[in-house]
RNA sequence: GGGAGUGUGCCCGAGUGGCUAAAGGGGACGGGCUGUAAACCCGUUGGCUAUGCCUACCUAGGUUCGAAUCCUAGCGCUCCCA
């Protein structure tokens, strides 16, 4: 085991706080695996690079010799965290909440260590709770304390509705860490006060109080808003891997070295090689980028993937060449009209390329159409189908068809 | 229980009887440039085989030649008082 030190400085790398620092090496220093909490809330099927963020610091821990305890939040799932919300969110069932856990176990494990996680659910304990027990723990938390929630507060100020139900997710939260007693507890930035909450809570209740550990939000493909599946600007963890590596080359060159340092698998110290070299102007960002998407591939399709993704990449957006692979064939039916001539933009709508004839039309009207690399013309909503048949027809950026 | 506000397109937000498919901004999409980055320029952003027709400003009625705009009721949200 490494020694206390150099243990926080590989827990320290892209973390965003460490609330108290102290209190994390004094607990290294015990020189025995701590016990490593991460809530996860099973509200969307899916999970995405924003989302493995967590899971690999947590993966870190874990290869420095520590526990981890995952728990699925099917219980506090029932309330919906209001954390970053300006609104409240959608209770879910509990059948939609254990189909996301199980997608989300799954895909979690893909980073995870097995041997070192522990899996539990907190609906065993939250929804064992009676009215006595949910009052026992309430009544260690003030409204005034948990209004001085930025979101709660900014909800309240601006004259957005905030049910009651939502004032218990912290709590329920904090009691989670007192249920397995947890030594360190990681959550996003916006996590912070539930983190704290938990801190305070195992206070209150005579036990030594958790640490919290806040990661930065990542930052989405358009890197301004975090990454959420919602806003679409994000890296699915399933995505496959040609998509995955568009997906990591579109990403703003300014966040390159945080998705190294919060999203790639490399070490601190090859992290820290390639900011230094980026900022020295030494590494071409370019290069670096397509490093990065192997990476990241890599990670969750195998080095094979990752290096078939870049090489397609290379053929299709550097070289522009259309990929066989990428075309889709579609069963149009090109029967001509009157003027011998079939309605395209209505194609387009058959095959899934737009959502209406307005938008195909808008389409071909802003030269975003071709028919084997070779632009239409505006207007040209009607065209002779003997132009169609057996051609490649590309709908904007990368869609491509051929009508069979 | 009483009172006051508010509800517009993906989002924010103008519009208070005709000139409004609805200003402006954001976002998104397409084109150019390029490194599927950033920046920048241009265009588009309700539906429809389209110089027109249809559907739209919370919902349902009403007034009017004509309503997002006025009236009535309802629904949602917020605030204040109790």
């Amino acid at each position: 085991m490494l020694s206390a030190e150099e243990q926080l400085h590989i827990i320290k790398s892209g973390t965003a706080e460490i609330v108290p620092e102290e209190a994390l090496l004094k607990k290294l220093k015990e020189g025995r695996p701590l016990n490593i909490k991460l809530g996860v809330d099973p509200t969307a099927p899916d999970i995405h690079l924003g989302h493995a963020v967590p899971l690999r610091k947590l993966r870190q821990f874990q290869d420095l010799g520590h526990q981890v305890t995952l728990i699925i939040g099917d219980g506090t799932a029932l309330i919906g965290d209001p954390s970053g919300r300006n609104d409240t969110r959608p209770q879910l069932t509990s059948e939609q909440v254990a189909a996301n856990a199980q997608t989300y176990v799954d895909q979690a494990f893909n980073i995870l260590d097995p041997e070192k996680t522990k899996l539990v659910h907190n609906a065993d304990w939250l929804l064992a709770l009676d009215l006595e027990g949910i009052l026992k723990i309430a009544s260690n938390f003030t409204v005034a304390r948990i209004l001085e929630r930025d979101d709660f507060h900014n909800r309240y100020t601006s004259q957005q509705p905030i049910a009651v139900h939502e004032f218990l997710y912290p709590m329920c939260q904090a009691y989670d860490s007192v249920e397995i007693k947890a030594d360190v507890e990681l959550g996003g930035t916006d996590q912070l006060f539930n983190l704290l909450a938990g801190r305070e809570l195992m206070e209150k209740m005579g036990m030594e109080p958790q640490v919290c550990l806040t990661l930065p939000l990542l930052e989405g493909t358009d890197g301004v808003r975090k990454m959420s599946k919602s806003i679409g600007n994000y890296i699915g963890l399933t995505d496959e891997p040609n998509e995955m590596f568009g997906k990591v080359m579109s990403i703003p060159d300014e966040l390159l070295v945080k998705y190294f340092r919060l999203a790639s698998t490399l070490s601190v110290d090859e992290v820290d090689a390639i900011e230094a070299a980026l900022a020295s102007g030494e590494a071409d960002p370019n290069q670096t980028k397509r490093m990065l998407g192997r990476n990241i591939v890599a990670a969750y399709h195998g080095e094979e993937a990752a290096v078939a993704a870049e090489d397609h990449f290379v053929r299709t957006v550097v070289n522009k060449k259309v990929d066989e692979a990428d075309i889709v064939d579609f069963a149009a039916d090109l029967t001509p009209n009157e003027e011998g001539l079939v309605y395209l933009a209505k194609l387009l709508v058959d095959c899934g390329a737009v959502g209406s004839t307005g938008e195909a039309r808008r389409l071909i009207d802003g030269g975003g159409v071709k028919i084997n690399d070779e632009a239409l013309p505006a207007k040209s909503y009607n065209v002779d189908p003997a132009l169609l048949v057996g051609a490649v027809i590309t709908a904007g950026k990368r869609k491509h068809y051929r009508f069979i």
